[in-house]
DNA sequence: TTGACATGCAAGTAATTGCTTGCCTAACAT
DNA sequence: ATGTTAGGCAAGCAATTACTTGCATGTCAA
């Protein structure tokens, strides 16, 4: 299975996620012409194949086939999980920062 | 300014927020210490202050000097907008996947 | 001051990644 | 059947990445 993180850590997955956020069910070329006149990005038909093969295989993306045409709709499923991983389980992450002189003597001594 | 997709891409960073998020306010070698008996990860202490440097430049950990020692806290504040960003936007990502065919004729037409 | 401890810096290496190039298969129209 | 269109497969290349190795800096105790 595709890691979801390392599916995001591309910026051009990124733009494919918000191409289709505002549309949704494009195909490969319909993607490729959105992406260089609205984005700006120059990135060739492959290119943006093996981009869709990661977002795939990490569950971020999934596909129809009908005919020759191949649609891509966004699953924003795993999106939700991956944040509150580290969030609502410390109070003490945004409020005790490092300005505060709140540190346990255990945290002291590493040994 | 460092990236905090390409911070989180790495499993071994994932696991440093999961140790801080369990103890906030660690010291390297306690970082080493905890990874390598908890999490089983056998990874030298160079690599895991690579990977704190990482994290602190996507502003995902911030530090505070004590004499000789230097204490690793979370940051969740970029945890959140990462992820609304393709949430709460589009109705039809979750609700109409790749089964519905809620298909317009626009989509059919990729020229 | 001397020695031990916690951390920092930098070059080198092996693996991964994003992209290109070239060719191929499948569906539709004429 | 032929040509065109949408997409797939795979090898190769350049850049990035994660890790190691070795040494340097700064802090504390004796």
């Amino acid at each position: 299975m595709g890691d979801v993180f390392k599916a995001l850590a591309d910026p051009t997955r990124r733009t494919i996620l918000d191409e289709l956020t505002d549309r949704n069910g494009q195909t490969l070329f319909e993607l490729c012409a959105r992406l260089t006149t609205r984005h700006r990005l120059s990135s060739s038909r492959q290119a943006i194949s093996q981009h869709l093969d990661v977002l795939e295989a990490a569950d971020l993306v999934e596909t129809r086939r009908e005919g020759r045409y191949k649609f891509h709709y966004i699953n924003t499923g795993p999106l939700e999980p991956i944040v509150e991983r580290w969030l609502g389980n410390s109070d003490d992450a945004t409020g005790g920062g490092p300005d505060s002189g709140a540190v346990t003597d255990e945290t002291r001594g590493p040994t």
